[in-house]
Order: structure tokens, then C-alpha cells, then sequence
RNA sequence: GGUGGCAUAGCUCAGCUGGAUAGAGCACCUGCCUUCUAAGCAGGCGGUCCUAGGUUCGAAUCCUAGUGCCAUCACCA
């Protein structure tokens, strides 16, 4: 049984015995290191039940536990707080059972729980992917491995929208100003060849708009009756309506999407198990519409578009189908999620990670499943991000303003370059292996630097002031992780040796305490969908091994247990490195 | 205007279900490489936890109101 548990019946019965009353729980926190003790009870919250001064109270209490738990080897009481002191035996015992283990902190998939389906990404097909994206991909990827070290099956999926006016205007602008290129005849990547002619677009399109207006048009009047707008509007028509060339086209230019994106998607290191489209998944949802429809979960307006009314949720009425019969975004969505459920039917809920700017519709989305009648419709959860923020404001894709994925990627591995370059530690190692490392600091930096920070907070990137190496960072981590390596090179640990009876060293027993944690850190990192809190738990354990390694000697211990000891508890420090990091998608170095 | 989110050191962020003198990193200042990798360690400086009320033995944390920033409220996605 955990320790805690162990103290808060014994604290129970302590009461019960001393002051025959019933406590209904116990508080614990860490002891403060400016006191003695590991564990500290508040005695305050026992007043209810218990009139008196909260030391003697704490006295009598401590004395009880002294007296009547094994691992309860002392006491002291300060105002209202009991610290409680630990036998080094308790924390031994627990070191001896996890020093072997290579999945520390990672539950096995249980067989009675239903899996869960996590998208994210959801890419539109007109341009490539920006820092915005690498915020989105990051946490569902992170939240993804998360969930499956907590015990659950996950399929990582991501919907692809495919289809509608946005893919329309690249293909336009490149119809009209492309000349045939293609990612081969130019040497770009395709993702970005088409983005070029989604920019392309919106630059005509303003002119066209500028010379209406000259020519006396209003500017709302002349927004929707620029020739080029008109002319995108009819392409989605033609392609709606299945028109040979339109579709051909269309097919091209996504391939050429896809293939941009794999690239980018390899090189972040993140990948699906599924994809969806939304060019296959809107008729089923205008089907189920239909069904609610029957159901008496919508209603039909007299011009024929459906609407859901949600008023009774404190929410508006909102549109499901148009009046023309064709789909908006709510209705893809509703397909969607009923096609994943259909091709998996052991996922029991899904987590949607999209920006906080679909908060409303996220919200909508799950009541309207709900009223459908879908049992899963309770476990669905919306994985809501701040946006990432430049100094000058938003980013956005048609006026050029974004900080682009691939090229964010590079600076990273560059800047880690320049840093190792001038520390020098690497000159025995080959180009390619100095290459790989690069980008293993450089993803390392920019992927912590994202995941650290809560995932509803909005983040303001400076493209100018470069991403930090030192203190709460990723290479500060992988660095520590690489110092342990290089100690388990010289001596191997022996996991088979008993250390019963060593005396623990203070930074020992601190590390001992934070190891602990770690399979709690990840279960609530899972329900809580945050990989800060894994991030953050991390760094508190490296400070503390980086504290244990200046400070104390390991291959210089006194005696060989001692030694060994050491060894194996850096080994087990970089264990749950490693562990904690592969679940936010950071590799770790062998050496750097 | 309605609704939702956020507000903690000069900057970037922690702070779990309310608990001891609010913690880190960066920046700035002091020490520490002849010994396990100094991308490190030890220490210093730095706070009206947005404001005002309230609940409580106790509030950065919970409640109410206000202020500021952001998002959203389309037969857009």
C-alpha cells in the first residue's frame, strides 16, 4: 500500500483512539526543506471534529504514529503542522522496486477500458503548415502518448479538410498565373507551391477590389463582386457538382499537399494511425441529419434549412443543414465523428484538439451528439489551446505573416549547432551523427518550449529573440540526460544489487521522493489532458539529480554498495527521463 | 451587448483537491572546471499574486462585482 495511505488510516485511528471522533480525511503536502520530516500532515481541518490547540493535538498524533507505523521514524510539530520523519528503509524498499524497470511510470493498457481517439492537426489543404499547426500537432501527439502510458488504447487520428472555397482560390490563382508549374519543374516542396498561390489569390483579389471601389463600388458590395471571388465560387459549384477537370485538378494540387505535409510531419516526428476527409465524411453526416430530423432532435425551418435548437442548453439555435441541402462544418463534424466510432468500435471517446477560437462550436458539436442519442457523446473533449501569437499580432497565411514550420524546424537545429560549436564537445563525432544530434536539440528546445506552458494559454512567439538552451529547456534536460549515460559507460549498473541498510544521503532521499511521483504525474497529466504537467514534473527532477551530481560523488562513493547505489539510481533518474520525455515526442542523446 | 478564457518578479512560466515566510528559469551581481560532460552547481538581487468586496481558523487558489487583453456569438471554416 502507498505510504500516504498507510499514515492517513493510522491518523484516522489516532483520533478515533485519542479523541474518539471520526475524521473524514486527512491532508498531506510535502514538508518544506527548511524543516526535518517528509511528509507533513495539517492538522488544521481536524479542528472540526476535534476541539483544541492544533499543536498538542499534532503532538499526540505524531506520537501515535511513532508508536504504531514501521516507517514513521520521528516527528516535530510547527504551529499547525505535523512533519513526520521516514525510515530510509520505506524509500530503499521503494528504489528496489522500480530500479529494473524500464516502462517506469507507464501503466499496461487495461482490456476493460474502451480506447479513446485523439485528433489533431486538421490541416486545411491550401497552404503549409505554421508554427500554429506545430502547437496543435505537439499537444495531440504529447496528450496522444499520454493517454496510452496511463493505461488507455489511443488511435491518433486528424480530419483533412479537403474540400470547400479555401483549396478553390489556390486552385484558381494557379490556374490562372501558375504556367503549369509543379513541385518538380520548381523544386518546392508542394505544400508550399500551393500556399504560393493562395497568397497569390488574395493579392489579386484585393486588387479587384480596390478597382471596384474606384469605380464607385462599396467595399462589402465589392468584396462579393470581385470576377475572381465569383469565379472560385463557381469552381467549388463545378467541383461539388463532380466536374471532370475541377476534380482532376483538385486532386492533383492536394497531392501535392500531402506530400509536403508528410514531410513536415516526419520531420516533427509525429504520425496517425487514420486520417479522414471531409470530402468523405460530409454526405454521412447530412444522413444522420436527415435521421435527427426524424427523431425530433432538429427541425425544419420553412426555407428548408435544419437547425438544432440548443436554447434549452443556454445556447442558440444553430444550422445543421443549409437550405440548398448542402453541408456546413457542423454537419462534417457530426459525420465524422459517427464514421470513427463505426470503423473503431472500441473507442469509448475522443479528444478533439483545435484552438480556443471553436470553443462555441466544440460545444455545440457534443450536445448535438448527445441529443442523437450517442452514448459515447459524454466522453468527447475538447482539447482547447491558446493561439500562438506573434508581437506584430496574428498570423496569418494569406498576407505571409507566419512563422513557417519547416523553416522553424531548421533555426532550431542551427542555433543548437552554433551552441555545440562553440562548447566543442563533439570532435570525435562524424558529420551525420553530429547532424542528428542538431536536430535532437533543436526539436528538443522548440517542443519543450511549447509543451511546458499550459495548453489554454496563449503563447507569444518572438521570431527575433531565438528559443532559450539553458535552465527550464528541453537541451537542459536532454543534457542531464547525456551526463548519466556517460557515468553508465564507465561503470554498468547492476540492478541485482540489495542495498537494504544503506544510509541515504539527503539529495538521495530527495530524489527518491520525486522518482516516486512520477506514475501520478503521468495518470493525472492523462486526465487532466496537459503534458506541462510532465514537462514541468521533469525539470523538478533533473534540478534535483543535477544538485545530487555536483554535490555528491558517485564513482568516488566510499564504499562499493554505495557506488553502485549511485549508479543505479542515476540509471533509474535517466530511465524516467527518457520515459517522461517520450511521451512529449522529445528524444534524448546519447552524449552532446 | 451576450457568452467563454486569461491576468503571479523587468521578461517567460510553475503553484495539485484553499494551508507554513508565494517558487523556478532568463536577465543582472558573487563564487565554483587538475576530480563523474560548467548546456552545470552554490548563492544574491527582484512581488500591491489586476482592483474592490465576501466566505474561512487560513485565499494567488473559492464566490460576487469591476478593469484590461483575447476569442466567440454567420445558411464561413
Amino acid at each position: 500500500m502507498h505510504l500516504q495511505n498507510t499514515i492517513e488510516l493510522h491518523v484516522k485511528a489516532a483520533i478515533k483512539s485519542l479523541f474518539q471522533a471520526e475524521l473524514q480525511s486527512v491532508e498531506f503536502q510535502a514538508t518544506r526543506k527548511e524543516f526535518a520530516g517528509d511528509i507533513t500532515v495539517v492538522v488544521f481541518p481536524m479542528l472540526r471534529v476535534v476541539k483544541g490547540n492544533p499543536v498538542v493535538i499534532g503532538e499526540q498524533v505524531g506520537q501515535y504514529l511513532v508508536n504504531h507505523v514501521d516507517e514513521v521514524k520521528a516527528f516535530n510539530v510547527v504551529k499547525g503542522f505535523l512533519n513526520i520523519e521516514i525510515d530510509d528503509s520505506y524509500y530503499i524498499n521503494f528504489f528496489n522496486t522500480i530500479k529494473a524497470k524500464n516502462d517506469y511510470g507507464f501503466s499496461k493498457p487495461k482490456t476493460s477500458s474502451k480506447a479513446v481517439m485523439v485528433e489533431y492537426s486538421s490541416p486545411n489543404t491550401n497552404k503549409p503548415l505554421h508554427l500554429g499547426h506545430v502547437r496543435n500537432v505537439l499537444l495531440g501527439y504529447s496528450v496522444s502518448e499520454i493517454i496510452k502510458a496511463s493505461g488507455q488504447n489511443v488511435y491518433k487520428t486528424q480530419i483533412v479538410n479537403d474540400r470547400g472555397i479555401h483549396i478553390c482560390k489556390s486552385m484558381l490563382a494557379w490556374k490562372r498565373y501558375g504556367n503549369g508549374e509543379t513541385p518538380e519543374s520548381t523544386g518546392l516542396k508542394g505544400d508550399k507551391l500551393v500556399g504560393n498561390y493562395y497568397v497569390k489569390f488574395d493579392q489579386e483579389y484585393k486588387k479587384e477590389i480596390a478597382g471596384l471601389m474606384s469605380e464607385g463600388q462599396s467595399e462589402d458590395d465589392a468584396k462579393k463582386n470581385a470576377p475572381i471571388l465569383i469565379e472560385a465560387q463557381q469552381m467549388l459549384r463545378n467541383w461539388e457538382a463532380g466536374d471532370k477537370d475541377t476534380v482532376a485538378l483538385w486532386t492533383l494540387m492536394n497531392s501535392w499537399v500531402y506530400d509536403g505535409f508528410d514531410v513536415t510531419y516526419k520531420n516533427i516526428g509525429v504520425d496517425f494511425d487514420k486520417l479522414y476527409y471531409e470530402s468523405n465524411t460530409y454526405l454521412l453526416g447530412k444522413e444522420f441529419v436527415a435521421q435527427g430530423l426524424k427523431s425530433d432532435a432538429f427541425f425544419k425551418k420553412d426555407d428548408g434549412s435544419v437547425w438544432c435548437d440548443l436554447t434549452e442548453d443556454g445556447l442558440d439555435e444553430k444550422i445543421v443543414l443549409r437550405s440548398d441541402g448542402t453541408a456546413v462544418y457542423m454537419t462534417q463534424d457530426i459525420g465524422t465523428a459517427i464514421q470513427r466510432i463505426k470503423d473503431y468500435p472500441d473507442v469509448g471517446g475522443m479528444v478533439y484538439t483545435v484552438g480556443n477560437e471553436q470553443d462555441y462550436h466544440f460545444k455545440v458539436l457534443f450536445l448535438i451528439l448527445k441529443k442523437l442519442g450517442f452514448d459515447w457523446a459524454k466522453n468527447l473533449f475538447h482539447l482547447s489551446y491558446g493561439m500562438v501569437d506573434l508581437p506584430s499580432g496574428k498570423m496569418k497565411s494569406r498576407e505571409g505573416t507566419v512563422v513557417d514550420a519547416d523553416d522553424l524546424i531548421e533555426d532550431m537545429a542551427h542555433t543548437a549547432e552554433a551552441i555545440s560549436n562553440e562548447l566543442g564537445k563533439l570532435e570525435d563525432y562524424s558529420e551525420n551523427e553530429r547532424k542528428t544530434l542538431y536536430k535532437t536539440i533543436g526539436l528538443g528546445a522548440l517542443k519543450y518550449y511549447i509543451l511546458k506552458v499550459d495548453p489554454k494559454k496563449r503563447i507569444l512567439f518572438d521570431p527575433k529573440e531565438s528559443i532559450d538552451f539553458q535552465g527550464n529547456t528541453g537541451p537542459f534536460i536532454q543534457y542531464t540526460y547525456a551526463r548519466i549515460q556517460s557515468i553508465l559507460r564507465k561503470v554498468t549498473s547492476d540492478k541485482s544489487v540489495d542495498f537494504s541498510g544503506l544510509k541515504l544521503h539527503d539529495k538521495e532521499k530527495q530524489l527518491l521522493k520525486q522518482l516516486e511521483l512520477f506514475p501520478e504525474i503521468i495518470q493525472n497529466a492523462a486526465v487532466q489532458h496537459s503534458p506541462a504537467l510532465v514537462a514541468n514534473y521533469t525539470y523538478d527532477l533533473v534540478k534535483d539529480f543535477n544538485s545530487f551530481y555536483q554535490n555528491v560523488s558517485i564513482l568516488g562513493a566510499d564504499t562499493d554498495q554505495e557506488k553502485m547505489f549511485r549508479v543505479t539510481l542515476s540509471s533509474a533518474v535517466a530511465t524516467t527521463i527518457k520515459n517522461a520525455f517520450s511521451v512529449l515526442g522529445i528524444a534524448v542523446p546519447e552524449r552532446m
